[in-house]
DNA sequence: AAATATTTTTAGATAAGCCTAAAAATATTT
DNA sequence: AAATATTTTTAGGCTTATCTAAAAATATTT
């Protein structure tokens, strides 16, 4: 069985290994986890004799089968729990992210079955990342980071890579929340920022950044 | 702040205080917890320099107001979480009380007040334990063991004692929820057992340590 | 009250998970 | 390809929470 740490270090190297390529960098480990590379290497080395990573010395980490699944799994609790705090319990959708890094961590199979029944069967987490199922599988919707749409596109916003409580309470604030309308008006070539329509009511500019962070369902 | 373990250690001593006398023996707490005295003498320790108890080397311990309070508010997320399991998703009373062991140490004060919102501020958990409000304030019905009544006394199952799966499991299948009417018709002077009527329906023998776990209020 | 039994504490280990500093391996420059 | 820079690992410590075994304090018998 597999402790919290574990468990937090697991989700974060399946992570990591979605957004770029196969082999996760222990340093990246180590940033993403705000921890120091001497703890990665401990713990890399905890995790393969587990079986849940693959490990070569100085080659980086990919995940395992297994691991990939027991990732899947605290991640599909993640999102549970999400979804529980934001439709039953009414909170907002940058409150959900701290207490759900802990719920996450319950062990109960039963619990998440009936959670997930309690909620309807949700596909879809408050951020729009899609919830895997029982085992592990997902089917997610094609999602395009707003950045990429060229002039004129148009979308709804389905998801965002940022979960972080001061990028949604941005959002909130342009009134992008998820299911929004948007269009673009111009994309200014010289820093990567945009000028978007919002819900056919409102232009205004956004930055690179954070144009990278908002997806798009075409 | 507490951890997970101080918690556990200060939730014990609590409920050991109010069963027996005021100060606590590292043998008593050892024995509720599954662990070892010398582990015990450790934690209490650090659990005196946290004032959270009053500690005289080989004297015992009692809790501190201070501690009184954090465990009081550890016994209210247990209980609420029950509530949750058992009216939300539909868990029944013998299942409850590992999961929400673990919920218990979810540390979020927001959650807390909107799920004893959500549940509509109950105030009673499952086996009929009293929830102690965000203060820690606790109001409680009187509660008599059933080993108390007298011959031919009666009153309501209110709460139970012992929350171990299987005492639970027997009582279901004697039909013996809370809510049931009990009345005394016979008491066996011999071993302490008890011939009793449950629900006006059927009459049955009970050992005297389930007539102690059962409380009544009349 | 002396002897014995019990309880409690201390001493010394162990495992998990983290750290800093130094060494080793790999990557990048020149 | 040699020198330099970066990344990763190892070595050695620290804290928390546990353990066993032994010592010290308290309780109970005789």
């Amino acid at each position: 069985m597999l402790s919290f740490a574990e468990e937090n270090y697991l989700k974060t190297i399946y992570h990591l290994s979605k957004g770029g390529r196969k082999d996760v960098s222990t340093n990246s480990i180590a940033e993403s986890l705000h921890t120091k590379p001497a703890s990665v290497s401990d713990m890399i080395r905890k995790l393969s004799r587990k079986k849940v990573v693959n490990y070569k010395k100085y080659q980086g980490v990919n995940i395992s089968k297994e691991g990939k699944e027991k990732a899947l799994l605290v991640i599909r609790k993640h999102r549970l729990w999400e979804v529980f705090l934001v439709n039953k319990l009414k909170f907002s959708w940058d409150q959900v992210h701290e207490i759900a890094e802990q719920l996450e961590h319950i062990r109960s199979p039963l619990l998440i079955e009936r959670l997930d029944q309690f909620l309807g069967f949700p596909q879809y987490d408050p951020h729009g990342d899609p919830i895997p199922d029982k085992k592990g599988v997902i089917n997610s919707k094609p999602q395009i980071p707003l950045c990429d749409l060229k002039l004129n596109d148009s979308g709804v916003v389905i998801a965002v890579k940022d979960s972080s409580k001061e990028f949604l309470q941005y959002l909130d604030k342009l009134g992008a929340a998820i299911g929004t309308k948007i269009r673009v008006l111009d994309k200014i070539a010289y820093d990567g920022s945009m000028e978007i329509d919002i819900g056919d009511q409102k232009s205004v500019f956004v930055s690179g950044e954070v144009s990278e962070n908002i997806l798009i369902t075409s």
